[in-house]
DNA sequence: TTCGGGACTTGGAACGATCTAAAAATCCAG
DNA sequence: CTGGATTTTTAGATCGTTCCAAGTCCCGAA
């Protein structure tokens, strides 16, 4: 008994240690683990006992391997440190994890280049799916390639530049970003702007062109005339917004009030009218995008489109496992609708 | 050629469908696919075009089983929707992807249950070494005993609770949380300020305890009374932060000045102030801990503590890969320092 | 006493890679 | 040519699990 209660301290319990431990075979031993009703009370508690005796733990990849399975499914982001996508990556682990998946991270950090190299390192770990919010630029003919059409893929936030033929086939999950920048464009009409920019966010990324047309849909409706340097690009984070903000006011008309592409831009673009000696919330008014926990705590306080994204990690997180379930089910496209949250940063016109 | 060239839909390509398409053995294509310079020039032509032409995708974990090694590391983060560790989770992902590793995720929501069953599911994927930024009580029995003691474990940013004898045998990665306290608190002092609160956090989390002792050190130094009531504990966010700030000022003296756990914590307090009509930064001076993005933005911006998160990520994952490389070496503990960064939240006490 | 059949158990072949030791092919000097 | 050295390739075992088909045991019916 105690030459073989002490296991060699440099090697992993496996299934026929403890077969040998309680003088059964391996496949008894593993039915026991997977709680089968073939196996004798009194043997599954021996069994039981051995395997804590000998603290084993369950080697999933060796499972995996035999069963042809996969018990992870990989989240590729764009930006993790942005608390958008945090908070998304936390809804996401949470719903997966309910589901017996494990996430394999990869964040890219906005570059194309890093996201093919993280793909292909992920894959070689064979999830069973993956969620992508794509760099900006990411092309989807690379990015199927990569992927291959075994592994479903669920694309969030951004749609992938390029046509595929003849329809894409993964599925989707994107907030209503028209709708969303026309909201708050329509908002600041309302308070009486009438010279609005739309700051923020490049020009080629999907997500930015939505919003960007929402804000003309309301501008056109509303009869308002847009002037062409009141569309200011800049990367969508604090610094370079902060950095950009001085182009708002190079020519005339100057604007009053901005749509920015996200709430990071809105932050940076406000902290750029303070070094400028202009107030936002009382003589510019600013709008973000969404909702991030310190848009409401900024001064002024944000205003901006809640699109919860931690509740759209889980619903990710839920659409992939379902794909999981039904692989020949049709491709979903589901677009989130996002709610405008009015805040102090949004004001009339200072000269009004 | 027609035949084989189209590989069955519905099955991952091996090294054996490699193999047989271009006639020679796993072994070969093996070594082709290592590098190895054993194959000959032709052969690993011939063998690198299959290899493209039937799209193979390397299957990691089986060649992990073999050779058993492993290519992931686990990261346990308790509340990875807070920017500070999204900040530092990725740094470890750049790192460890740098490192050839590939990043396990799980998030515990400052729940130590759920710690356990994240750890457990996570350690059935066979991670090469885990990163722990522990919950708050989390024991370090426990997770010494499902961790077990072949993975090595590295903790960042909290002390597991129980004593481990002789000695914890894994590596740590902490702030010095008692001397940032400490300079903050100074920092008050300096300004003039006498009855300075500690305010946020659990007196039962290790980092708490250490800033807590910093700021005791700071005012005995400085010969000042602390009372009792300027103890004030509260769950490390913004919503709990903001509904404990009346507790401040149920007793006189009230404090003028507050150190914050963390901020979060102080930006919460600030706008629980702001909705008392006191204005921080001017009527009541606040310190944070972290220095996360939107410090800098908040109106006042916060005096507080960088510990540069993403640095701190990368660290971890290099300390991490350092251990997998020397397993015998001693366990480190390593304390980074912390810089004070002041800003408009700290000033002098209003009827100085 | 034999037989059918439930209730359990089990040996051995997978899964997709790597490793080892040895075989096969090639080369080259004598 | 031949024999030994060198280069290249390979069969088969192995990693830790699951699956399959077949085994053992025991009990009551024929």
């Amino acid at each position: 008994m105690a030459t073989d209660s002490t296991p060699h301290a440099n090697r992993k319990v496996t299934l026929a240690d403890i077969a040998a431990g309680c003088d059964v075979s391996r496949a008894t031993v593993s039915l026991v683990l997977r709680g089968s009703p073939l196996v004798n009370k009194l043997t599954r508690a021996r069994v039981e006992e051995e395997l804590r005796r000998q603290g084993y733990v369950y080697n999933r990849a060796a499972a995996n391997l035999r069963r042809r399975t996969s018990s992870s499914i990989a989240l590729v982001l764009n930006d993790l440190a942005n608390p958008f996508f945090a908070e998304f990556a936390t809804g996401v682990d949470e719903a997966l994890g309910g589901g017996g998946y494990v996430t394999l991270l990869g964040s890219t950090g906005e570059s194309v280049t890093r996201e093919q190299a993280v793909l292909g390192s992920l894959l070689e770990h064979d999830p069973a799916g993956v969620i992508l919010s794509p760099a900006e630029g990411s092309d989807a003919g690379q990015v199927l390639r990569t992927i291959g059409v075994r592994t479903p893929l669920l694309l969030f936030n951004r749609e992938l530049a390029g046509k595929v033929s003849p329809d894409a086939p993964w599925d989707r999950l994107m907030l209503d970003n028209q709708r969303g920048a026309r909201l708050a464009t329509e908002h600041l009409i309302a308070l009486g702007q009438k010279r609005i920019a739309f700051f923020g966010g490049h020009a080629a990324s999907s997500s930015c062109q939505q919003r960007h047309a929402g804000y003309v849909e309301a501008m056109k409706a509303a009869g308002l005339r847009i002037e062409p340097h009141w569309r200011i690009e800049c990367a969508p984070n604090r610094v370079d917004a902060a950095a950009q903000c001085g182009a708002l006011f190079f020519e005339s008309p100057a604007p009053t009030a901005a749509v920015c592409y996200n709430d990071a831009v809105a932050l940076g673009l406000m902290l750029g009218l303070y070094q400028r000696g202009i107030q936002p919330g009382r003589d510019f008014a600013v709008t973000g995008f969404d909702d991030i926990a310190e848009a409401g705590l900024s001064a002024p306080p944000l205003t901006t489109l809640a699109s919860t994204p931690r509740a759209r990690g889980k619903q990710a997180a839920e659409l992939l496992l379902q794909r999981l379930r039904e692989p020949q089910a049709e491709p979903q496209r589901i677009v989130v609708p996002v709610q405008l949250v009015v805040r102090g940063s949004s004001c009339p016109p200072a000269t009004a």
